[in-house]
DNA sequence: TCTTGAATATCAAGTATCTTGATAATACAG
DNA sequence: CTGTATTATCAAGATACTTGATATTCAAGA
């Protein structure tokens, strides 16, 4: 049971990573003026760019009727937009705006510059072993809320 | 501008698993019946075990007075307790219940078990490597947001 | 010491958001 | 095609949040 152990570290590093993007996200979206629900929705769509109704709200952890009124809330500020499916005409997709882009955008240079220093520490060897840990991790966790949610 | 080169990918990597620890946790928060504000709190109080008000209220992203019904309601629920703070009597000390952690442990146990697994695909080295670079990027957030909040 | 300004947390009133349950349109399986 | 499931929306009521005021304590300086 050695704490310098790295098997152990690994875990609080992701733990304390998660906590301080949720900080940050939080910052953010307090200096636009958006609740926490609409900032975490921009959060995801920044990432994926093109999503649903029905994902957001599994994402988000509402009811189907919150998520309506979150994307009344984020259309009508411009940040996203309502686009009928042609796959599925009972769905809609949701796609992030460019102006919601270039809104968000000028809060994150900072952290994309720090994070571009924090590169050149490592090898790119180095950087296919994180990936692959935290694609392997990301994975898991994954797996399991499909677990849980069943 | 090569898409496979992993200095692009790791940042990909971590957003995901930023994603993906998000709707982990508000499944397990449905689960036990709790909003999405008081399962995050004690996604925070269970990797912190103790904090305050004050630090609560930060992570949240919630005013003071949203942050003293949120512990209302999680102190009515036994899941955290307030004691005071001998260093500093205006504040107080929030501590985890060990009840709340053995109410939500049987929701980590799958995805803690998996994890273990995972582990034994990496050797010290690579995990040293992985905690390095998760504790920079951690840290560097952690700046970041210091930054905006000025 | 005494005073001033800042930081702690709480409370009450008003506002915003969320849940619930119902509805409509479409998809899909039998 | 028929019945059931899935998708998203809406309206009403319940819940949670913000704002602004308050009380207590701390920390720094006269």
């Amino acid at each position: 049971m050695n704490k310098d152990n790295p098997r152990h570290e690994v875990f609080g590093a992701m733990q304390s990573f998660g906590v301080n993007s949720v900080m940050f996200r939080n910052a953010i979206g307090k200096k636009l003026g958006l609740n926490i629900t609409d900032i975490g929705c921009l959060n995801y769509m920044l990432i994926k760019t093109k999503s649903t109704p029905g994902e957001l709200s599994r994402y988000t952890g509402l009811t189907s009727g919150a998520t309506t009124s979150m994307l009344d809330r984020l259309e009508k500020l411009r940040f996203i937009r309502r686009v009928p499916n042609p796959k599925d005409r009972r769905g809609t997709m949701i796609e992030l705006q460019p102006e919601a882009r270039s809104m968000i955008l000028p809060f994150l240079a900072g952290a994309q510059a720090a994070q571009q220093e924090l590169l050149k520490e490592f090898s790119d060897d180095e950087l296919e072993i994180v990936t692959r840990f935290v694609n392997s991790f990301s994975t898991s966790i994954q797996d399991q809320t499909d677990q849980i949610d069943l």
